[in-house]
Order: structure tokens, then C-alpha cells, then sequence
DNA sequence: TGACTCAACTTGTCTAGACAATTAAATCCG
DNA sequence: CGGATTTAATTGTCTAGACAAGTTGAGTCA
């Protein structure tokens, strides 16, 4: 393809991310099957299995074993950012922070967040990826996974989204305000057992946190 | 090696993870080669480094061609969480909410990460992961990555994690307490592009945030 | 019609081998 | 001895083929 030193399954990863992402395999396509791609880019298919794999850990494919691979998730990619934005008063700190939606997206989950939420694999989850601010820094990203049968709808509400607490507060149900010192651990040891197991699986997801402070 | 449908090198990942967990290779420790552990499962070399790639997306191993493969990261792991936790009120909700610390732990950065911080591959970050509770319900888990350079001894910090906030402030600089309505975009616009790029690399991650909200 | 079977198709796993790229040690030479 | 070169060891990439596992749809049979 190129004549660089990029390994060919990075090449054809590319050149397939650069399809998706022109619009060339739309959300939900079926791309061709990895016969068809290994004869089209003249390798192997192993060679297509490892940039579908590639591209299947970064989100953009989903497949399903005798059907096919397909175009995933993100099927309702709402605008992001930029205008979203709100500051929240910490009391415990006097500091002024504020977020930045960066993302709010509706995937089905994997076998991960499946396993962690209970539901079952492939079960719609909505993604939430918020950037933090303390004093005009960027702080750090948090992201949430909220599954869509307890949270319906929770997409439209995309401009409460500055403030997770309350957007659940208002529209769902979780408001009683309980002071909860304790935290019951039955519900969280089992899950704390397995991330140890997985003590940083992929840390690549958000993590700006970032070093800028105080200075640049 | 099993008698069961899981896949072999599923089976042969598994062991490892058994070996490693039980400090049959410490960190830091060589494995034996590849052709060394092919040769003691009887498989395939590829089915080993199948197996070795699964355990490197857990962070467990680190590969260095040419070197050889490794026990990775994760030095100082410490105590973990149940004791740590801590209430704080958030004004603009009027909502109690509590933290968990999970994990918080010393690793290198990968590439994704080193990229987002600005920092070279490799260099040491801390990896802070806190259980958000609202009303005793565990609502979401958030991860921070603070370079080390930065953030000089924060591990020893342990016990003032339930505010990540405060403890910047008190510890490190960060402590001008100034509104900040607008964000500098010129800091956030280019990583929200390249997460654009990556919209959900590994969403597996922590992610319990969890459809306990009222109920079980 | 309706349920079942079966064949074709597609992805998943495993094997086998070759060569490239990188690292570390050994060797050679001044 | 010291530095450069060579060699061996180790991981990375790619190919080729075989069979397993799951899905779909067409055909069969009651």
C-alpha cells in the first residue's frame, strides 16, 4: 500500500478507519467479508483478521461470529462538547470546577461492561465522557456507562448532562438525599475482586488528567 | 490442557495470569521465550503469543522485542480502598455523595496515554481509580492519570484521595480559586479529536457505574 | 403451512513455516 | 584495553492451510 514501514495490518486498519469515518461503511454496514478483504488487499486473511482486530479494540467494528463484521456502536453521535459547560461549587473544597461533555454516545457493551453491569453482552449502554476543570485546567476525564433500560431516554437530556447527579436526580428517580458514611461493601467487593484481576485492562480510553496544572 | 470449550490460549493466558497473580513470576521477571512456552504447552507458537497478547492488554505483561517478555507495571500496588472513603456535598445538587478509592497504582504510561499527557512512552503515571456513590448506590467509577513528574509522592498521599481537588490544592500548587466559565479551548479541541478518532478504544476499563441506582 | 434438516457461508482457532527487526552478547581488531 | 563488527537469541510480521463454531436460508417432509 504505502511504502513506509507501517506494518500491512495497520495500512489496511487505516485505510478501513479512514472508510468508516468518511462515511464510505455507514453505521451498522456489513463490510465484506474477510475473504473478499484479503483478496482485495492482496494478503492474507490472517492479515485482515489482525486489522479488523485492531479496529474492533478501538470501537469502530463489531463482530458477530457466522454473520459477519460490521460497522458498530456510536450509532447516535450527538454534536460533543464545546458548548456544554457549567460550574459546580465543590463545599468540602471552596474550589471551582467545571466539565465539558466530550462525549455522549449509545453502544452496546461488551463482554466487560456487560459482565460488570450485569446485562448481557450486547445490551445498550449510554457512554458518558466528561472532562473535568479546576480553574481553567483540565483536571481529569471521567467516564460513565449507563445502561439504557435503566436510563431511557437519557440521551435527550443531553444539556442536564453537566451534572450527572442532578440529571439523574431530576429525571429518574435517585434523590433521596441520605447521608451514607458506609458504603455497603457486599455490592462492591465481588467487582473490586475482578479489577484487581484487570488492574488497568486498556487505560488508553480517556486519561487527559494531565500534567497542566498551573502552567502550560 | 482443560477438557472445556475455552479456547487454548485462553487456557494458556489463564495460567500465566495464575502464575503471575501468585508471584510465580514476579514483577519485573522474564517469562521463558516464546518458542520455550510453546514447547511446554505443546501448542503453536502463535497460540502462545495469543496468549501473551491477551495478558498484555490487561496490563499484566510488557513484551520488549528482542528482550523478551515481562511481568509489567504495577510495582507499587497499593492496599486498596474499603477504608478509604469520605462524604462530600456538592452545593449545586444538594446531593451526598461518597467516595471509594479502588485502586491507585504506579504504572508506565502506554502510548495512548503518554500521547494524551504529553509524555514520553513509558514514563511513570498513577493511576487513581475512585468509586462514586450517591445515596449508598454506586453511581460510576472515574480514572485519573497524573504523571508522576508532576505529581511528586502522590501515592504516599493515599489517605486524603477521597477529593482529588483537595488534595491538589493542599498538597501541590493548584489552589487559585477563580471562576472559570469558559474553557481554553485551544487545550481541549485537539485531544477531542483524536478521541473522536478513539471514541471508546477499551470501554473496558472499570466502568461499574452500574444499574443499582434504587434497587438491587 | 410449519417445523426440521441440511448445506453454504462467515468468523474463530490452531498449526506450520519463513523471514524481518531488534536486542544483547560474543568476537575481532586496532 | 576499547571500540566496532558479527553472531545468536527473541519478538514481530506475513503467508498458507485446515478444521471448528455459529448463522442463514433454502429445501424437505409431515
Amino acid at each position: 500500500m504505502n511504502r513506509d514501514t507501517v506494518p500491512v495490518y495497520a495500512q489496511i486498519a487505516n485505510e478501513l478507519r479512514q472508510n468508516i469515518n468518511q462515511g464510505v461503511y455507514q453505521v451498522g454496514d456489513k463490510l465484506p467479508t474477510e475473504n473478499q478483504l484479503s483478496e482485495h488487499f492482496s494478503v492474507n486473511r490472517h492479515t485482515v483478521r489482525r486489522a479488523i482486530a485492531l479496529l474492533k479494540s478501538e470501537g469502530l467494528l463489531r463482530v458477530d461470529q457466522g454473520r459477519g463484521t460490521f460497522v458498530a456502536g456510536m450509532p447516535i453521535r450527538y454534536p460533543i462538547g464545546k458548548r456544554v459547560r457549567y460550574n459546580a461549587t465543590m463545599t468540602d473544597q471552596g474550589l471551582e470546577t467545571s466539565f465539558q461533555l466530550l462525549q455522549a454516545v449509545e453502544i452496546p457493551a461488551n463482554s466487560s461492561v456487560a459482565n460488570n453491569l450485569k446485562l448481557s453482552s450486547g445490551d445498550q449502554v449510554v457512554v458518558i465522557e466528561r472532562l473535568t476543570f479546576v480553574d481553567d485546567q483540565p483536571i481529569s476525564i471521567s467516564t460513565g456507562h449507563f445502561p439504557l433500560s435503566y436510563f431511557p431516554n437519557i440521551l435527550s437530556f443531553q444539556h442536564k448532562m453537566w451534572s450527572i447527579s442532578q440529571l439523574l436526580r431530576e429525571v429518574y428517580g435517585c434523590d433521596h438525599i441520605r447521608n451514607s458514611t458506609r458504603v455497603s461493601a457486599r455490592v462492591v467487593r465481588p467487582q473490586d475482586a475482578r479489577l484487581l484481576r484487570l488492574p488497568l485492562n486498556h487505560p488508553i480510553l480517556l486519561t487527559e488528567s494531565i500534567n497542566v496544572d498551573q502552567d502550560g
